[in-house]
DNA sequence: AGAGCAAACTTGTCGCTACAACTATTCCTG
DNA sequence: CAGGAATAGTTGTAGCGACAAGTTTGCTCT
């Protein structure tokens, strides 16, 4: 078994997006933390709660859309629960099954923190990136998650955001949260 | 303050690069976990350590290499202490400083792991990419990286891996290139 | 119909990381 | 050449995530 070892190019690019992975995430959860004392994990658990029709997700799909295990959204959703955030609402459908629902405390959460964590973003990612890169993220990084995730769990939540839908993916929630898309900037760079 | 949503190229670039973010590194960690007992972050540590002329860096700089806060290093660097993988040494020139060296047993473990952790990064990454698209990695990398730590305490090692010197690719056999090169560093810097 | 298996969650424990002191040197400045 | 500030590290604590069971419900197959 021989290991061909990475050239420079390669060593280069993997050398910088480590240097990314390590720490892009400690800024985005320090703003949160600082604003709105929330978890980044905490805030897309409220924040794919938003968008979901009536502000309810099974369990196991919020985890997929969290990229998240079971256990992990577990234990997080009672912590949330218990700051009132969201309740936990059995299925009637299927009784194995829970429904995470955002409470209205949780709602107005997710909507106090959302501009600043937008702002941080924008400000770490989007302003310092062209149109074309922005681009190149989606294609690189569909690319790794191809085979990250062979089983395309995360795929069901990353294709929602491809220019399919023409009018809105539907929920009335969904709206109200996408209705904040109408501001022009024509980003500085 | 005008609510700077993102539309929706930025948000679907964001959408993907958070997944990977949040996948990435537990993939990798699972690895080194499994094959070699090591954390992903603890690998780097021994890694950058193996590189540096004595196979000894301080504290201070390795942490900068690998991109950890200090007291975050000094935990981890006792607990490899304690596995004998490398040893607290006083700096002589400065007594508030510790220099961290790579023993043999440490040495000996980075080489058994990173054949395997490579081939993991290879097949995760650099394979399901192209050349052109490793550099755009580097290039947004950079560009985030510049915003992310203005400082540009990460410079320091990430500007190593341009096309500065031949035969300084910078793998954790770097060590053994140099060996080869007869380029023996004795004394720490 | 009932056995067996899979799916959906929960719970408990352990290890790692961030944050906040705290100690010990060295630098700087009047 | 004091004495305050800055630098280099360590340590303690609290909280989050991974992993491994454990429980309940639904599905399937003969």
């Amino acid at each position: 078994m021989d290991t061909p070892w990475l050239d420079r190019r390669q060593l280069r690019a993997w050398i910088r997006l480590r240097a990314v992975l390590e720490l892009l995430p400690g800024v985005l959860d320090a703003q949160l933390r600082r604003d709105s004392g929330l978890t980044e994990f905490e805030y897309y658990t409220l924040a794919m709660l938003s968008e979901a029709p009536g502000r309810t997700l099974r369990m196991t799909e919020l985890a997929q859309q969290t990229n998240a295990t079971l256990p992990r959204l577990s234990h997080v959703v009672t912590r949330l629960e218990g700051r009132g955030l969201l309740e936990r609402v059995p299925c009637p459908e299927d009784r194995r099954a829970i429904n995470a629902r955002l409470t209205d405390h949780g709602w107005a959460k997710v909507r106090q923190a959302a501009p600043g964590h937008v702002a941080t973003v924008r400000h770490h990612i989007v302003d310092v990136l062209t149109d074309e890169q922005l681009d190149q993220v989606t294609a690189i990084s569909d690319a790794i998650l191809a085979e990250l995730d062979p089983s395309r769990a995360v795929a069901a939540l990353y294709t929602r955001y491809d220019e399919a839908s023409d009018g809105d993916d539907g929920s009335p929630d969904d709206a109200e949260a996408r209705r904040r898309d109408g501001r022009t900037d024509s980003s500085q760079a």
